[in-house]
DNA sequence: TATAATCGCGTTAGCGTTAACGATAGCGCT
DNA sequence: AGCGCTATCGTTAACGCTAACGCGATTATA
């Protein structure tokens, strides 16, 4: 490996001074046609690459935004990934990837790392650190966006901040309202995690539909249930047993519902006839199944999208007022499960 | 924001030279005990953080892998890219992410951005470019390694090279073998798009088993089709009505074989009774359709981490002979569609 | 014609860090 | 005392680039 191209290597060879290489290499005025012309070329024969680093340094910007998420392997994760992705290439910017693991400390190492590598922005998926530990770490930040966690108290720092979260209450009014408007009265709801602040505001769209039908909560239709297909496989069984009468079931999620599904199938009950289904995130699977899950489209690619734009927006210092905490609304996708 | 804390700024503090500082930062020798702690009392006090870019410049290496990506969001990628991020953070790496969108033009880019950036070596995964391309772009990276695609005729560049892949050949034979075994005579294969490569290895695997069992090879029986639910759908309900005769089948991947399943629930033909389906990768999805895939497993996380580790060996130019072209064996995963 | 404005290019001084070498002091040993 | 050795620290010069200013020559303006 011999050594880089530099700039004063172009310099000498095309008898120049660096500044006018400089003003060639980024499209700047101020070089004369002939010289800029002959320049290009020896850049071209000598196979020069400007220095990303020399640049930053001396600009004090690099170019690259972090992203920080618990799983990139994770397709709801991997989603708002490439999201990003494709937003912060259009814009120009590059991505360093911080993949934490689910584990809040990693959170935390990233956050430094990513300060030390002078990223420009940084954005924070979901993150599952403790408010007071993601307050310190993002305040040396430049700029920041969080995506699924509200910006609370976080307002007085004195970092260029965002957030984005889709609306999960609306999600779980969505959802209720569709099966109540099919005729269903006894609506079951598979709650997730205890844990989810995500299924906690699903179940508050999905009360705030039943009262305003007229109906009366009933806390032991909607149990909790861990956020897998045996979770929604467990709890179903559980409450189709104990509770017949139920007509449909909101669940936490497609997992849980293909959980559900499979319970049914044991259970012998027909879906949809016998008894209605909606999921929650819209994953591939979802339409893949036997019958094919109505469900709620979560806009995870827009999330990323939109949390990039936003943080490029910070960084670039052209803060529209609107757009300080975004939510995006989820879409109903009606399948098989309940038509 | 006030601009960040530099190693002046705590050499002036503690009244001591730079060099003194950045052998406290960097834990080298040189330093005495008492100046040393003292020196980390201030650094701790005024919040300092060494600016990686500086150091890039001066050290000439960054700690970052430039990882290229077809898609992000496609589960075999971002199973790749978690394997890839986990030894980078275990080996004091951290990963610049690619995803060139399946874009083979994209792909050159990035592996330009990713040269400007000085990565210290590059993850050139399941690459769309042609070789010619590929041999230029990568020439003037300091090291790189590519996920399933072959080294060539690439050997000759001066680039410290590698490369890790799958072996489809064996993954082919496997899935064969084991319907075979289960005394299927007449065995179909749904071969995905003509120009995938990996679908030609593992047709020459499937030929291969029954060539070794006696059986001719039928043309017939092995379709190309696309690489989706509906190119699986599709191939499979033609191949089943002109060649009933048939009973296993052996699909590209498992979203063929999903195709594969629902075409048999159209044509009543019962999985496994009537008809063994074997399908490969083995993605989520597999094990939660009715009935559960039968699969090969391919160890896609195990490609990104043997990738990651091979690089930073090229990198740090501990180059074991042993581990220049390597190659994981699949693994077969039996399920409901074919016991 | 004098004055100002513009164009084309060069000079200088950093950006924040480390490599390489030098310098000093203290210590043990003969 | 003289010698060398080590431990501790400082100095200098990069690393490759750009911001800011400077300066002469050409062109427009009064």
């Amino acid at each position: 490996m011999p050594r880089h191209v530099t700039l004063s290597d172009v310099a000498r060879q095309a008898g120049v001074s660096l500044m006018t290489v400089s003003r060639v290499v980024n499209n700047k005025e101020g070089v004369g046609q002939e010289t800029r012309q002959q320049i290009q070329e020896i850049i071209q024969q000598l196979g020069y690459r400007p220095s990303s680093i020399a640049r930053s340094l001396a600009t004090r910007r690099t170019g690259t935004l972090g992203l920080i998420v618990p799983d990139v392997s994770n397709p709801y994760f991997s989603d708002i990934t490439h999201g990003v992705e494709q937003v912060a290439l259009n814009e120009g910017y590059s991505v360093l990837l911080c993949d934490t693991d689910e584990d809040p400390h990693r959170e935390l190492d990233a956050l430094q790392l990513l300060e030390e590598k002078r990223v420009d922005g940084v954005v924070l998926c979901c993150p599952r650190l403790n408010l007071p530990d993601i307050r310190t770490a993002i305040a040396h930040h430049p700029a920041a966006v969080l995506i699924n966690r509200p910006l609370d108290n976080l307002q007085e720092l004195t970092v260029r901040l965002g957030a984005v979260a889709s609306d999960d209450e609306a999600g779980g009014e969505l959802a209720t309202q569709h099966l109540l408007s099919r005729g269903h009265k006894i609506v079951g709801f598979l709650a997730g995690p205890v844990s989810s602040s995500g299924g906690q505001r699903r179940g508050q769209g999905y009360r705030k539909v039943l009262a305003a039908a007229g109906i009366a909560f009933n806390p032991a239709l909607a149990p909790h249930c861990s956020p897998t297909v045996e979770g929604g496989w467990e709890a179903a069984r559980q409450l189709l047993q104990t509770h017949p009468e139920i007509t449909a079931l909101f669940c936490f999620n497609d997992l849980v519902a293909i959980g559900a599904l499979q319970a049914c199938a044991e259970l012998k009950r027909a879906v949809p006839e016998e008894l209605a289904i909606v999921g929650y995130d819209d994953i591939p699977m979802a339409s893949l199944v036997t019958p094919a899950l109505t469900t709620c489209r979560v806009p995870r690619e827009d999330l990323g999208k939109l949390a990039t734009r936003l943080l490029i927006n910070r960084i670039q210092d052209c803060c529209d007022e609107e757009c300080q905490d975004l939510v995006l609304k989820p879409e109903l996708v009606i399948r098989a499960s309940a038509p």
